[in-house]
DNA sequence: GCGGTTTAGTAACTCGGTTTAGTTGAATGG
DNA sequence: CCATTCAACTAAACCGAGTTACTAAACCGC
């Protein structure tokens, strides 16, 4: 396949009887040579089949045109998490726009840490930085600019914002309207590497929650609301409603803490024969593609996945190129009442 | 953010008052070096927060531990589409194991060739390279390995074969067996830069449908049969069958290249009230998980998507290590009869 | 014919590491 | 006591480019 060492430009400046420094300059900087040489050189490098090697170029230049996005979990879960989906065609926008390729990042050794300074980018992207173990510290080393998303909020890093508390608490608060009391929450697995969800957000979507509750004089700790954890998989969103359905005082409303969960608590209700949203509500959270396609459509908060994959890149691109940008920016979430959400059922008030 | 330059080994060296040899040392090779000299290294190093650079070492050592995937499209629309997620799911399998990260080389300028030479990769997975424009003369010259998926086979150039042919002949087959006549195939956009699919499975699928329709005699120009292109997505999916179903002799089965246009061809005939299968068959290509997930379920042809994305990385790793791996690999598909393909309606036999 | 500017090309330095080939001084040994 | 080995460290070469500083020849006007 690769046999034989590859051409450089030493040896197209051997074979063109030239100076190597000709033929970094008949490529770079066609002013600066006879346009008899230049021709000479392009035309030996052509024919030995001459192209500069990047990693090299990357060194002199100091720029490999590449953006990194520092994963919290194995690839193969991320390209199956329509999330990341989401957020990766607003951060492919940018670097479409600017020309930029995108390295996947994965831990190394399930550690993030471990993995930074090997990825040759020009700036990283942080998903899902659960606590820092030293991730900061790291990057901070490695001197290049990078923006945390879906993260805890830490002094003097930057990171895009989303007001998930606020937006859960609203939904939260519709469903309280319709009357609905007894609550059952799908939480996502808290903290710990290859958690599918970090600690920030899914603490802001608890608390959000805690807020809504506290309206009605309720909490998280009241005996009607139950809170179980399962990984965002519609399987799992599946398993966990058919036993929360099958148990004693089975909830009127299911509020799960994303979409692909909450298709698959509507799986187990169509498939136990329970109407939605007559018999009870079910809810998400991100507002993915799916959750309109699903019958019936999700009620859920919308969040701007693709605009926070924008801002993220955008806001990479100005730091790399120099500019202090505008940090601190914060994205909108927005209640979307579709048809899964319902008056509680009468018989469900007792 | 990145102000002050990185601190490099000469920093590192200075500060201890040793040679950057030395610091070298320290971190790659201990036992040439006194423990005392090397805690003393360490210990300024982490002071100063040194961190090799990453590019010079993947000069020196002439790995960058990184794939590259060579895309066809913008980031963006592969993203959107579940198709790649699930081969990136394969791929991203054998990066796990190997420790590797994962380069999204979008086309450059609109052109597959011209991002060549900018990524720095140990390999490349090359992706629906339509016609060849001297993409491989580009990477023989990068001298780097590479294997080819969804694209034509070329002589002498390693790649992924998938049966394809055959099994959409076996799925036209079972359609033409329930008897259905009237058919409507939506295509996938031909050849050109930025279309989804390239020229050579879409080519080799539309011969698989001619091989099935030759066994009873029709061929791709038969009067009954009609071929529509369209981009692959459900939207598309969904106005092109209402346009076929709203015209003359609508068709009893719709054959789509893609699971994805199935579905917006089930949402369209759903929306009509139109019975599947019991007035209209719908099947599909690919078998993606959303194929079992829609009412009623699809019927398509099953494609070892994650596999092809295994084998790829699997065939490229060798590859970088060197090995001359047992090319050819062939992929093969299966008929998956779900619940969208019936027996062709009385009404429909005219 | 002479000082001064262009033009065309190269030697040498840079990027930030790794690696080979020495060098130095102390310990070993016959 | 002198040759040998070893331990600990460094100078210099290398990876493959880009870039600066300089030289030699050609050109220019006077």
């Amino acid at each position: 396949m690769h046999e034989g060492r590859r051409v450089t430009a030493k040896d197209v400046a051997q074979a063109a009887r030239v100076s190597r420094t000709a033929v970094s300059f008949a490529f770079n900087d066609p002013a600066r040579i006879s346009q008899q040489t230049r021709q000479r050189i392009l035309r030996v490098a052509e024919e030995l089949g001459y192209v500069p090697n990047p990693i090299a170029r990357a060194l002199v230049r100091g720029s490999t045109r590449s953006l990194g996005v520092l994963l919290p979990q194995d690839i193969p879960l991320v390209m199956e998490n329509p999330y990341y989906a989401q957020f990766l065609v607003g951060l492919g926008q940018v670097c479409d726009r600017e020309g930029l390729s995108l390295l996947l990042v994965p831990p190394l050794r399930s550690s993030m840490r471990d993995a930074i300074p090997y990825a040759a980018v020009d700036g990283f992207v942080v998903c899902g930085l659960a606590t820092d173990r030293g991730e900061i510290t790291e990057l901070r080393r490695r001197g290049v600019p990078f923006v945390l998303v879906d993260s805890d909020e830490l002094p003097g890093v930057p990171s895009i914002e989303v007001t998930e508390q606020a937006g859960i608490a609203e939904l939260v608060g519709h469903l309280l309207e319709l009357g609905h009391r007894r609550l059952a929450v799908l939480s996502l697995p808290a903290g710990g590497s290859g958690s599918s969800v970090p600690v920030g957000p899914l603490a802001r979507r608890m608390a959000g929650i805690a807020d809504a509750l506290g309206v009605v004089g309720m909490s998280l700790d009241h005996p009607d609301v139950r809170v179980v954890e399962v990984a965002s998989t519609r399987a799992e969103g599946y398993r966990a409603t058919s036993e929360l359905m099958a148990g004693p005082r089975p909830p009127s409303a299911v509020v799960a803490l994303s979409d692909i969960l909450a298709v698959g608590a509507l799986d187990a209700l169509r498939d136990l024969g329970v109407d939605v949203p007559g018999q009870v509500s079910v809810a998400g959270f991100d507002d993915l593609p799916e959750a309109n396609w699903v019958r019936p459509a999700l009620t859920t908060v919308r969040q701007p996945i693709q605009a926070k994959g924008r801002v993220a890149g955008d806001f990479l691109v100005a730091s790399i190129q120099g500019e202090r940008p505008h940090s601190g920016q914060v994205l909108h979430t927005a209640l979307i009442v579709r048809e899964s959400t319902g008056p509680v059922h009468p018989s469900a008030s007792g």
